[in-house]
DNA sequence: AAGGCGGGGGT
DNA sequence: ACCCCAGCCTT
């Protein structure tokens, strides 16, 4: 049986139950395709949920503002996947009558749609025959057919995508391409895959070479650099507090947090106060403590950021404040979600 | 061609 | 720590 047949087979075997895969519905599998960008099915899978019952149609998705897009995608991490499917939504709806493109460019076309997910569109939405190449096909294909080409090169890139079309079957290309993702997402795993009681076993180069372990090659580790963010959390006697909306390039674009110095190295208080005196940053106040001794340390892919949170209770109300209350309807990062949480009045 | 962009889970 | 996840965009 050929590599195709064989992940047909075993797809229709093995295949998961997921919300998307009762529809062939552009909107639907686009807002799926959207949110599954670097990140995993299970983690996608609540926020497609409730996307959808907050946004019914695209022309529900186009209308609405920004603020409500981003506050249901909080937590999923690359924001700028929000805000192109906003952008998105609204130029199905302008030019576009409504209906998403059905050719591979013309999805290629829309903001946040690239070569991955316009193949992904346009196989499962029109049974059109481009293969995809995501992760997982990256893995498998490396292993399968012994591929050492570093899968992050530009060679690479063009290498797997053309093999993955050599080998794609045609009639089937929704099924197949669905099936060779989740092939390499369960059977053919990152770590630790089943070989042992793999269906391709016979002919898999990475196996008879024993070089599972070390296929795909990939290159260029990031490195994270370190940050350190120091949070004002103002309070007034009405309990209000502030919020700013992040602009510019860096990361978590147009979402809110409290206001943010960020300083060179860990600031002692005297230090702090110092700098906020000579900023002008500082209102009158009543108290002024850190709230956390041993900075928090908030991950991301390529930055840690060391945070502190600083309270600030001010004699004066505050111009702008905002409800306690309130506060929980912006969208946040999760490092400023969590102090949200944790942190009581 | 390289770097930036989140957060969570596994090892 | 490091790697990976149904990648894309900008420089």
């Amino acid at each position: 049986m050929s590599f195709s047949q064989e992940i047909l087979q075993w797809y229709h075997k093995n295949k998961r139950e997921l919300p998307w895969r009762n529809t062939i519905e552009p909107y639907n599998i686009w807002l799926s395709e959207i949110i599954l960008q670097q990140t995993r099915v299970v983690q996608g899978i609540p926020y497609y949920l409730k996307f959808l019952d907050a946004f019914p149609t695209v022309r529900h998705l186009a209308k609405a503002p920004e603020e409500k897009i981003l506050k249901l995608w909080q937590g999923l991490g690359y924001y700028s996947r929000a805000r192109n499917l906003h952008a998105t939504a609204k130029m199905v709806v302008n030019e576009h009558n409504g209906t998403f493109p059905n050719t591979y460019v013309g999805l290629k076309s829309l903001k946040g749609v690239g070569d991955y997910t316009a193949s992904a569109i346009a196989s499962i939405c029109f049974n059109i025959p481009e293969p995809v190449v995501d992760g997982n096909v990256y893995r498998v294909l490396a292993r399968y057919f012994g591929v050492g080409i570093p899968i992050n090169s530009s060679e690479g890139i063009k290498h797997f995508k053309e093999l993955a079309r050599k080998v794609m079957n045609e009639e089937q290309i929704r099924d197949y391409n669905q099936g060779i993702m989740e092939f390499g997402a369960i059977q053919c795993a990152p770590k630790k895959p089943y070989c042992m009681l793999c269906p391709l076993q016979e002919s898999c180069v990475a196996l008879k070479d024993n070089k599972v372990d070390v296929l795909p090659i990939k290159l260029n580790k990031t490195k994270t650099r370190r940050r350190y963010f120091n949070y004002l959390v103002f309070l007034d006697g009405q309990k209000n507090t502030l919020l700013e909306q992040r602009k510019g390039k860096g990361i978590w674009q147009n979402l809110y947090q409290f206001p943010l110095l960020e300083s060179e190295k860990e600031l002692q208080v005297e230090e702090f106060e110092q700098i906020l005196m000579e900023e002008n940053r500082l209102p009158r106040y009543r108290s002024f403590s850190m709230y956390n001794e041993t900075p928090i340390v908030h991950k991301l892919s390529h930055q840690h950021l060391y945070t502190r949170f600083w309270i600030v209770e001010t004699k004066k109300l505050l111009p702008d404040g905002i409800s306690w209350e309130q506060i929980m309807e912006f969208p946040v990062p999760v490092l400023i979600a969590d102090f949200i949480q944790t942190f009581k009045i």
